[in-house]
DNA sequence: GCATATGTGTTCGTTACCGAACATACAGAT
DNA sequence: ATCTGTATGTTCGGTAACGAACACATATGC
């Protein structure tokens, strides 16, 4: 699958990869790989264990759309790895990301908020792995179970935070901060300190211009804080990174730690 | 209680209203007025009950400031008539509205999302009146009841698009279209068809300079489709204004509209 | 090796919004 | 009737991001 399959900046018709879709490769989980979603490790085991004959492991391509904007959603996300966006893509074709979830959380949160979908499409920004679970498993057990509840809410709220700290973001910040934080909030919820991800994509995701982009990343390369060919960007200096990015990142990390249960060892 | 309570854009020190906050006006609600609340209204008979003792009706004056950023909330609020807004202040006083609440909903859903706070401040945006609950009343009610449950994560639902179609607009849309979607928000919230709300209030909420404000609003006085005299706005064409729209208003509203319980008749 | 597609660098004129400064107009108090 | 504070109108230079266009460089397939 080629990184195509994203529909570019200003593209009318967005495209979904229906193969991957309709045929995802599966396999039975075991309880060990479900701890690498940081939700699935922190379900209280009896809930964990009524779940696991229905959570199918699948891949994450990259470009993959979860679901589009207004669909009804038929299964819930847990990324082991790799990142899904949240993206809202408007009548003109202009996108701009609201938010992006990995490994710490889950997709589809609209199951159990009670509309079963929103106006916003689920993409896959980074390419992994993740478990896929039915609507109505999912929606029992939400119903059923206070822990689950209450750590899905919580996780709702910390995305909350994150849609609203880019709006202000959004508002008031200049393209090279916006740039550092959606770098940052990505090598967050990656393992290494690589993304593959080419400026034309990253510009789709902020919702401005490529050469923007461009011109941004160059700055970082030059007070050489990131190298970057062809799609692959290396973080050099994270520290140098969060001292010029805005306070919104922080803001965001701190509600995400201060509401989801701690990281597993590594 | 004077406008001048309300921080202006840039000003360093938010100022809240402490005498206000501190001894809210209150008498015993009778059942019928909740109904001012669609939210109140919308709950099952016998979980209004188990609330009405401890329901006070309190006044919302311009400017009162119900949470700031970080605070532990202790009461929740549901509006019956007014707007709370919800908004974002930086470190340097730049500030951001996310989204905004009336009568069709409440505000404090950190309460029951887990968190107990967020980091954003709900302040009053046009006066009204309204019912607090106690944090733990609300708690123990959202976790014994399904409808109660169902119903405030709806809301949540909807004002979760409302934040999201925030960020995408303030990425996307010209001050002018902004503008527009804020008049037509906030005129949903309101009974007439009249706003008690300078333009540099309306800068602050939007977060742009108030000069931006009066370039706008005088083009819509010149249209003839809004007047106003010293911080009092008379919408006079409607239609006219959701001509002008961005596409973000009816996103919202038609949420609002599959989300909530419909209006009750006036 | 060559053709082609894809990713990045660079330029240029335009525009929306910014910050600052100041002018005018109306409202309420004395 | 005047004073004073508040709300709105207007101007001006600066700048960040825009859209368009094009150059170049590196992959990939034939």
């Amino acid at each position: 699958m080629s990184v195509t399959s994203i529909p570019p900046h200003k593209s009318k018709k967005p495209v979904s990869d229906k193969s991957a879709h309709s045929h995802p490769k599966s396999v039975v989980p075991s309880s060990h790989e479900t701890k690498l979603n940081r939700l699935l490790g922190s379900l209280p085991d009896e809930d964990l264990k009524l779940w696991l004959p229905d959570l199918e492991l699948i891949e994450l391509p990259l470009g993959k759309v979860l679901y589009e904007s207004g669909d009804i959603e038929k299964y819930v996300y847990f990324p082991t790895s790799g990142i899904v966006s949240l993206l809202y893509v408007m009548k003109n074709g202009d996108a701009a990301e609201i938010a992006i979830t990995g490994n710490e959380g889950m997709v589809g949160i609209s199951l159990f908020m009670g509309g079963n979908s929103t106006p916003s499409r689920a993409v896959v920004q980074s390419a992994g792995r993740g478990y896929r679970l039915k609507a109505q498993i999912m929606k029992e057990a939400f119903d059923r179970s206070g822990p689950v509840t209450h750590l899905l809410l919580r996780f709702t709220q910390a995305l909350i935070t994150q849609m609203s700290q880019t709006a202000v973001c959004n508002r008031h910040h200049s393209l090279d901060e916006q740039l550092c934080r959606w770098l940052l909030l990505s090598l967050d919820r990656l393992p290494g300190s690589e993304l593959v991800m080419t400026q034309e994509l990253i510009a789709n995701m902020l919702g401005v211009r490529r050469q923007g982009v461009t011109e941004g990343a160059l700055k970082l390369q030059e007070a050489g804080l990131i190298r970057y060919v062809r799609g692959r960007i290396t973080i050099l200096d994270r520290m140098g990174l969060e001292a010029r990015v805005c306070e919104c990142y922080a803001v965001v990390r701190d509600e995400y730690d201060r509401l989801l249960p701690k990281e597993l060892a590594a």
